[in-house]
DNA sequence: TATATTAGCAAACAAACGGTTGCATATTTT
DNA sequence: AAAATATGCAACCGTTTGTTTGCTAATATA
């Protein structure tokens, strides 16, 4: 059972709940208010989304409420940052570009 | 039939493929010498990331040449931008409190 | 105490995924 | 022209995924 966070963010409901609990915890139900599918199903993807330590839990009395582990985020940035350098370089690329037509034109 | 960027990148061996063909265009048998997978797994790796439109094909004779389209990784970056707001949010919060105890200290 | 609410767990199921095998097609090379 | 090479396509197969339904446990409320 691969248990990774890109794996996690794949769904689109997930994807959905993060933006939801980014902000402020939130229980099932409430998240399930938001979509159209059963609190089942959304408790199944909390439960992946805890499993990948993206989202952790805090009991309160009979409420559990699910909040964004910020931080696990920033592993998908990191991932990112190869190909950001990249596209910078593909821009500098470009700015090269452009000035040897400067040069080689008059 | 899910077909986004985060779908494509949710498999381990399509993320290698993609750090693979990031720096320069490959061809399919190429590319599946660097896994352990047959050509036709990889090839089915690469219909997807063409599909998604992270990857593009180039046609040479009878070899195809996959080179990664790197704006589409932007696509990733945009998303995560709400939450690289918040990370950061939460690291102003932290300066804050640190000089709210400065200040009623003395 | 009896009832309602919140939530996790287990079973069942269709659809999608990742892979293999076999075959067809197009381009080189001999 | 014949053989070799590069690649895509289709069928098949076991596993995983996303969902629903039914149940149980714990907490709050009447």
């Amino acid at each position: 059972m691969r248990r990774d966070v890109f794996q996690a963010i794949a769904d689109p409901t997930r994807r959905a709940i993060i933006g939801l609990i980014a902000l402020q915890a939130m229980t099932p139900n409430a998240i399930a208010e938001h979509f159209d599918t059963s609190r089942q199903a959304v408790s199944k993807h909390l439960q992946i989304l805890v499993e990948c330590q993206l989202v952790k839990q805090e009991q309160q009395g009979r409420e559990i409420y699910y909040q964004l582990e910020v931080a696990k985020m920033k592993e998908i940035d990191k991932w990112l940052e190869q190909f950001r350098k990249i596209w910078e370089d593909r821009f500098n690329q470009l700015d090269t570009i452009f000035s040897n037509i400067k040069q080689t034109k008059p």
